[in-house]
RNA sequence: GGCGCUUUCGUCUAGCGGCUAGGACACAUGCCUCUCACGCAUGGAACACGGGUUCGAUUCCCGUAGGCGCUACCA
């Protein structure tokens, strides 16, 4: 056992984009597989054909491409297991649902909806088990000719499991240890559709782990109430010494009130909960994704890493190669995390700071561009490096830069009444005149030009810098004066402030 | 309703019988400073409640309450 070489998967279903929660429960199975340089499958479960969106699995794909996280095996990787579809593997559950049916342990059943319908109707916690399933109409009810000539006839039967009640079935999980429920509680399951010919999720989902040798489960909370279930399958099939060990996830929760985290949450509140941009096909609706927002990929995947696991030291910041090499299942919690976006941002700003100019730049460029603004590489870069530690998003950087790439053309008036004072024009004219002198321009020049004339005149800094800026910019902000000058260069600065002077007298 | 999981600052969390209950985000204040930011510093802020076990419980056990999930021919 211990020397079988970890095998786990991610196998999400075609229905539409990939929810931020898959996304991090697929970052653990990457990190737990990477740890112990196993193999990470990539599956799809497309077993309710009535749910399939097109285009989703694409997208799927896409987003792992872009957050930087690789399958070994699976749709699109090959693999000698496959194939990793299970639309594709109808053979396969064939031959494994006819095993339990004549070991027993399963039956067939003809029960119509609106007979499933009125059962439920007429008792109240109706469950299809051991003390329901006698009344109703199925393979173990109907004397055996009646069964074979529905099937004859084509009638649409599911094949259900049969659970021995009165029974404890412990689950061990990774995470929260023994976890212990009766067989009584649970019911019946439909394992298999005569309709479309498919299992449901859990035997497909028992069938192909056991078959791709999958070695731990590791997955949301959503399934634990059905892991004993699972365990039951493993059993009846025989597969009980080889069953995966399982880890049941804590779930991502709405930032604020109750309730899992939905997409309706991120359209309120005003935050991505799809790593991409998603356009569904149907109605047309676009939903926000985290690429498009501008987050970059390591900050999604480190911000995502800490939702409901941490290192145990004080360190936030981490790579994935720092993830892969500390991640434990152990040190996960156990209750679900409330998704907090703002830390998001402030993830994002922190890897912005960590990235080089260069890096940053080609975002920029095309934000500017989408300005109208023709801008060098080498100016927009300039820009970048002199702003980006004052946002969170490479975007945030054009409403704080624009000046830099456009004159003001109207002087913001708070700033006016506060920095523009009675001296104010005399000594912008006499800055005209010590900046037109110097045929060196750079920061330093202008810098030591422009004290030197401050100190001579016995002007106060403040209100000769905070004035040029009110010239320059147009209102009170931004970075250092000389590195503004400087950029604009000689003749802009100088036209800005003649321009300035006419306009603020 | 039934079953299961869960419960430390507003939020994410550290803690695995004895701590001034630590960190981060957010917030507030201060410093830096030519402005706005960034940064730095400081501050306020938590063990759900009730019983046990123990010399001693945030920590272990049992209840209660709250939260979450499942309860489909969906995954």
């Amino acid at each position: 056992m211990a020397t079988t070489p970890v095998r786990v998967r991610f196998a999400p279903s075609p229905t539409g984009p990939l929810h931020i929660g898959g996304v991090r429960t697929a970052l653990y199975n990457y990190l737990f597989a990477r740890q112990h340089g196993g193999q990470f499958i990539f599956r799809i479960e497309d077993t309710d054909s009535t749910r399939f969106v097109p285009g989703a699995e694409e997208y799927i794909l896409e987003a792992f491409r872009w957050l930087g996280l690789s399958f070994d095996e699976g749709v699109t990787f090959g693999g000698d297991k496959g194939p990793y579809r299970q639309s594709e593997r109808r053979h396969i559950y064939k031959v494994y649902v006819q095993q339990l049916l004549d070991s027993g342990k399963a039956y067939l059943a003809f029960d119509t909806p609106e007979e499933l319908a009125a059962a439920r109707e007429a008792t109240p916690n109706f469950q299809y088990d051991a003390r329901t399933r006698g009344r109703m109409r199925n393979s173990l009810t109907l004397p055996a000719e009646e069964v074979e000539r529905l099937v004859e006839a084509g009638e649409k039967y599911v094949v259900r499991f049969r659970i021995e009640p009165g029974e404890d079935v412990v689950v061990h999980d990774l995470i929260r240890g023994d976890v212990r429920i009766n067989s009584s509680v649970l019911d019946d399951k439909v394992l298999y559709k005569a309709a479309d010919e498919l299992p449901t999720y859990h035997l497909a989902n028992i069938v192909d782990d056991h078959l791709m040798e999958v070695t731990h489960v590791i997955r949301g909370e959503e399934w634990l109430p059905s892991a004993p279930l699972h365990v039951l399958l493993y059993r009846a099939f025989g597969w009980e010494d080889t069953m995966p060990q399982f880890a049941h996830l804590p779930l991502l929760l709405k930032p604020d009130g109750k309730g899992k985290l939905s997409k309706r949450d991120g359209d309120r509140l005003g935050f991505p909960v799809f790593p991409l941009e998603w356009k569904d096909p149907v109605t047309g609706d676009v939903s926000r994704g985290y690429r498009e927002d501008g987050y970059l990929p390591e900050a999604v995947i480190n911000f995502l890493a800490l939702l409901g696991w941490n290192p145990g030291t004080e360190q936030e910041i981490l790579s994935l190669q720092e993830l892969v090499e500390q991640f434990d299942l152990a040190k996960c919690s156990k209750a679900g995390a409330k998704f907090d976006y703002v830390k998001g941002t402030w993830f994002n700003h922190e890897y912005i700071l960590s990235k080089s100019d260069a890096e940053l730049t080609p975002a920029f460029l095309d934000i500017l561009r989408a300005e109208g603004i023709d801008a060098t590489e080498e100016r927009a870069r300039a820009v970048v490096g002199l702003m980006k530690s004052r946002v969170n998003f490479v975007k945030e950087l054009w409403p704080l830069c624009r000046f830099f790439f456009v004159a003001p053309t109207d002087y913001d008036e708070k700033t006016r009444k506060k920095r523009w004072k009675e001296q104010s024009p005399a000594q912008m004219r006499e800055l005209v005149g010590v900046l037109a002198a110097l045929d060196d321009f750079s920061i330093e020049a202008q810098e030591a030009a422009v004290h030197a004339w401050i100190e001579r005149q016995g002007y106060k800094m403040g209100d000769v810098m905070n004035a040029w800026r009110l010239t320059l910019v147009g209102e009170g902000k931004g970075p250092g004066m000389f590195d503004i000058s400087a950029f604009l260069g000689k003749q802009e600065t100088l036209a800005r402030m003649e321009r300035a002077l006419e306009a603020l007298q």
